[in-house]
RNA sequence: GGGUGCUUAGCUCAGUGGUAGAGCGUCGCCCUUACAAGGCGGAAGUCGGGGGUUCAAAUCCCUCAGCACCCA
């Protein structure tokens, strides 16, 4: 005896697998036919944080189910892996285990020394996160291991490889090409990393928050009458006003206000439209004015009517603003507080005065140079800074009032009767509001105006459009296509810069704006005080693109014709400009922009550039366009989208040919997965209780086109069991010198029984390929669940027993087919449960391979069916459910042999019977078949096609079961026999539905009316008797 | 506010117009020499409500309700 009792996958999983490695069964291309076609899948790189989580499993079974399939059918399959850099996050990760050790902090240590200690990060996290995939079973090409940052600048040794070379050379295309592009923009800006994020990375979370409302007085003097009005044009309200009311829920930015806005049919403000009006804020003698504009942005329903716009701290004033060509004042620092730089409030308030009085005109970034913050606000935190604003407003009375028993006052509203409930108090509604948070950082994003690179993506969206459009990518399910086109109708511009250190840098050069090429000293010949944010980077400088530092150089050098220098950051830059003034240099000092790139910019290049483009290498020529993309839906637009409409500017093909978009895994509750809930379900642990293969069978099982994945462990046992079944089968047929025998070619078996069994196996073959093929991974895996427990291990592994004690010939004709069906239900759940199988495979007998390389079955299986055998198969499968049925009901006990009569019996039954009689006593549990003309007293009944039969219980029979029995099965027949007949009765049908319909209709009425008709018999016998 | 889904057995979910399914659970019987992580049998659903299309609707359309997710 080979086989242990039961398999211990937890030993045999890691053996089998360096088995495969030692192999080299993974490899691209292993395994091919002479000139067959390729398959190749990218594995979406799982970042290098931490380890794997459930979602990563999910992804990569899937993954490993297809490859292995084709791998099996001859296919040069490739399977790329690989990890990716996951700036943020993994600058996060890393900042938070130095801190955890004791290590000095990012900042302490400086830049090169902090991308080094990340590398070291990366090194760990790597490893894990790779034997983490083995150990689910990838069959990943692990030779051609990519990473998204190998061969940056900062990589140590053993780090080598292409990708930041075609990062890079991306970047400088698309720059050429003009869709890449610098621009001072308003973009989410992260305050605790300090960094500009992309709006995919921002959260909106619902959270409390208050709209306070205010009066700017108007310029003095000026006044109106503030009217309401009802739907009849009726007065309602009317009242002399020397203010006008603003609501806002971010007070502090009210410092920073151009203009307030009315909605151009409004009414009620159109007498002091033009005006200007005071910004309650800031030193009582030089309060600012702004003017009042219409614009159609403020809802006149909403509110006061009234908005004040903030172009520099909001998205929607920053529209109005540029409309209106209203001044955008920025009001705070990288950080989140309030600027503390250059001159102080009064004179940039006096500035400000000036443009809104259309004395004077600034550019952009003269006007972001303008710093708004009363001295006394300076530096201080962004919610310090408006609880100071809101005190100060309200100690003025200038905050509008109500009464302190309002509802919209919220948790704080009064609702006692009493005086106090009338007394008047500012009006600050309690209301929910969507508060935007860094999905990193989880601190509120505030909209900041900087300057960043963006990708234009409104020019390559189209092409991306047209390629799921014109269905030359595929995309499933459905919903992910409406979804897709929905997102790349609206798409806005991609802003690809981050103000980290762990990434890859920019490959922009920074230098002086030359004022005149000549022969003159260099101080005279360069714009030495350019203007310049230190804080925000907002550079005034002139440029170069390149892909390398020398090329910048060169580039510089072609118009300067001077001596260049490049220095180490903007500091470094600024002191050699101030040597360069004051004559102490010689050379011309140009820096690298610090930021470094949006991670998910490099992995939109992920399919090209881990096929080792831009060069042009065999790999890439076989394998690109990839056949199809795995992955979660909650990344369509990261990553998805991205990496069609890159790959179709740069290499102008799409990267893959489908896309299957799995669903998010859940809880058995349907909730997100997360740490804070504790309701993490970790694979690993899955793994070392239930084995592998259960894991892997039971995503399978669960992977539905479209649904989520709700993970139940009662599932894991489930499958578990599973595959205990199918070792107990093997073990069957051990015991029974299955593996023995060698069974290589179709076997050619005579006995009923063996037919059958491969008629099902054929049927299964067709059936799971079906499956796979529209990636029905659910359906795969119940299909071969039935099949191998259902048909194999029920009912074939039963008869098969009787037919292994006969003679020599059929003995050894049942040993072949056995053989050949194990195989096959090894060949068949080799890429769901590759672990178990390939065990048994290797024991089981002589192999010229490894089951991972073992041939895919391609039959036409119409052909092989013998119909004749399923008939008798299902015969006799059909009378064993009866008889065991009605045993149970009519209280025979289980270890009894009874006594069946046969009446009516016809030819071909009969035949059947003979055929089987053996295993059909055994298995119903039947001493005798006696053939009688009439049933005795007492004989319980039991219709078969082409026969009736009866248990004779004479005084032991319970009439009144046997009457439930019998008319519990009579009116379900016929309930059904009068809704066949009714649709047969109706000419439309007849004329409309079509012909194999109809004649299943007739035979299923048929059967039906032959087996009521035999009940009805009984039933009335019964009558008889009792 | 906009978009996308979901609602089927006690639970978790399949089911793309033609006789309502699976796993788990539950109830009863059984240690029948591959398997008690098992065998055999049973119970359990007006397919969220309403309307429509059709010979025929869980399935297609409309509508209402509840839930989830994504984007403002």
């Amino acid at each position: 005896m080979r086989m242990n009792k039961t398999f211990d996958a937890k030993i045999a999983e890691p053996r089998v697998y360096q088995a495969w490695e030692a192999a080299n069964a993974f490899k691209a291309g292993a395994n091919a036919k002479p000139n067959s076609e390729t398959y190749s899948i990218m594995i979406p790189p799982p970042n290098v944080t931490g380890s794997l989580h459930m979602g990563h499993a999910f992804n990569n079974i899937l993954q490993d189910i297809l490859i292995r399939w084709h791998r099996m059918r001859g296919f040069d399959t490739l399977w790329q892996p690989g990890t990716d850099h996951a700036g943020i996050a993994t600058q996060m990760v890393t900042e938070r285990e130095m801190a955890k050790n004791k290590e000095p902090s990012r900042t302490a240590m400086g830049r090169k020394a902090f991308e080094q200690r990340v590398w070291q990060q990366k090194i760990t996290s790597r490893a894990t996160i790779i034997s983490q995939l083995k150990r689910l079973g990838a069959s990943c090409d692990w030779s051609r291991e990519a990473f998204t940052m190998s061969g940056a600048q900062s990589a140590p040794t053993g780090e080598e490889g292409n990708f930041h070379d075609a990062v890079i050379k991306v970047f400088v295309e698309m720059y050429n090409k003009g869709l890449v592009y610098r621009g001072k923009r308003l973009v989410n800006w992260d305050p605790h990393f300090e960094t500009a994020i992309s709006d995919l990375e921002v959260v909106s979370v619902e959270t409390c928050g208050y709209m306070w409302h205010f009066k700017y007085p108007l310029q003095s003097g000026v006044t109106y009458t503030y009217v309401e009005k009802d739907e009849n044009n009726h007065v309602i309200f009317s009242e002399e006003r020397d203010y006008i009311s603003i609501a806002t829920t971010r007070p502090e930015t009210m410092l920073g206000d151009g203009a307030v806005a009315v909605h151009p049919c409004d009414e009620r403000y159109a007498p002091i439209v033009g005006k200007l009006c005071e910004i309650p804020v800031g030193p009582k003698e030089a309060r600012r004015l702004i003017p009042i504009i219409t614009d159609d942005y403020p809802d006149p329903n909403f509110g006061s009517g009234a908005v004040k716009i903030t172009g520099a701290h909001d998205f929607n004033d920053y529209v109005v603003a540029k409309r209106n060509d209203i001044p955008c004042y920025r009001l705070m620092n990288a950080s989140g507080k309030m600027r503390s730089d250059g001159a102080s409030y009064l004179q940039h308030a006096k500035v400000a005065m000036s443009i809104s009085q259309g004395q004077q005109t600034l550019n952009e970034a003269e006007i972001d140079n303008i710093n708004l913050v009363p001295d006394n606000l300076r530096g201080l935190d962004r919610f310090e800074a408006r609880s100071c604003i809101v005190e100060q407003i309200f100690k003025e009375g200038l905050a509008v009032m109500t009464t302190a028993d309002n509802p919209i006052l919220g948790t704080t509203a009064l609702c006692t009767n009493d005086e106090k409930s009338k007394k008047l108090v500012p009006l600050v509604e309690e209301k929910p509001i969507m508060q935007p948070y860094g999905d990193r950082s989880n601190v509120i994003i505030e909209p900041m105006l900087t300057d960043q690179w963006f990708v234009d993506t409104s020019s390559i969206v189209s092409a991306a459009l047209n390629a799921v459009k014109s269905d030359k990518i595929e995309i499933l399910p459905d919903s992910g296509k409406k979804t897709y086109f929905h997102w790349l109708e609206n798409i806005e511009p991609w802003c690809i810069s981050r103000q980290l250190w762990w990434g890859h840098q920019i490959p922009v050069w920074y230098g002086p704006h030359m004022i005149e090429n000549s022969s003159k000293p260099l101080q005279d010949r360069f714009n030495i005080a350019a203007h310049y944010s230190h804080e925000l980077k907002t550079y005034k400088y002139d440029y170069r693109c390149a892909e390398t530092e020398q090329e910048a150089i060169q580039a510089f050098h072609s118009i300067w014709n001077t001596e260049i220098e490049v220095v180490d950051d903007e500091t470094a830059f600024i002191k050699a400009m101030n040597e360069l003034k004051s004559c102490n240099r010689t050379s011309v000092p140009i820096f690298r922009d610090p930021d470094v790139l949006d991670t998910w910019f490099s992995s939109g290049l992920w399919p090209i550039g881990t096929l080792g483009w831009p060069n042009k290498t065999k790999e890439f020529k076989r394998y690109f366009p990839t056949s199809v993309l795995i992955t979660g839906q909650d990344i369509l637009f990261f990553w998805v989208a991205r990496m069609i409409m890159m790959q179709l500017s740069i290499v102008n093909q799409i990267p893959f040919k489908k896309v299957y978009l799995h669903g998010l895994v859940r809880d058995e509750n349907g909730r997100k997965m997360s740490k804070s809930l504790g309701n993490v379900v970790d694979p690993l642990e899955v793994i070392e209780e239930f084995g592998t293969d259960s894991l892997r069978f039971t995503t399978s099982a669960m992977a539905s086109l479209g649904g989520m994945l709700k993970l139940d462990r009662r599932r894991f046992i489930g499958y578990r069991n599973f595959t205990t079944k199918l070792w107990n089968f093997a073990k069957f047929a051990e015991l029974n010198a299955v593996f023995d025998v060698t069974a290589n070619t179709l076997p050619q078996p005579s006995h009923t029984l063996n037919k059958w069994i491969m008629n099902q196996t054929f049927k299964t073959l067709d059936e799971v390929n079906a499956a796979l093929e529209t990636f029905r991974f659910n359906d795969a895996a119940n299909i071969l669940y039935a099949f191998v427990w259902g048909k194999v291990c029920d009912w074939y592994v039963e008869f098969s027993k009787p037919l292994f004690q006969q003679q020599e010939k059929a003995k050894l004709e049942t040993q072949m087919t056995m053989k050949w069906v194990l195989d096959h239900c090894l060949i068949l759940l080799h890429p769901i449960m590759p672990f178990i199988t390939e065990e048994i495979w290797g024991l089981s007998g002589k192999r010229k391979k490894m089951l991972i390389h073992a041939e895919w079955p391609d039959y036409s299986s119409r052909d092989l069916i013998d119909t004749k055998a399923d008939h008798e198969m299902n015969w006799i499968i059909d009378f064993i459910e009866s008889i065991r049925s009605l045993r149970v009901q009519m209280s025979v006990p289980a270890g009894i042999y009874v006594l069946i009569l046969a009446r009516k019996m016809n030819k071909r039954s009969q035949k059947i019977w003979d055929n089987n009689a053996t295993i059909i006593k055994r298995l119903a549990r039947i001493k005798e078949l006696v053939q009688v003309t009439k049933f005795p007293k007492g004989t319980a009944i039991l219709p078969a096609e082409g026969a009736e039969f009866g248990l004779p219980l004479a005084e032991l029979i319970d009439f009144n079961a046997e009457e439930t029995r019998l008319s519990k099965a009579h009116k379900k027949l016929q309930k059904e026999i009068k809704s066949l007949k009714h649709r047969l009765s109706q000419q439309k049908f007849l004329t409309n539905a079509p012909e194999e319909v109809i004649n299943q209709t007739h035979v299923n009425l048929a059967e039906r009316e032959e087996k009521e008709k035999k009940i009805n018999d009984a039933l009335t016998r019964l009558k008889e008797m009792s």
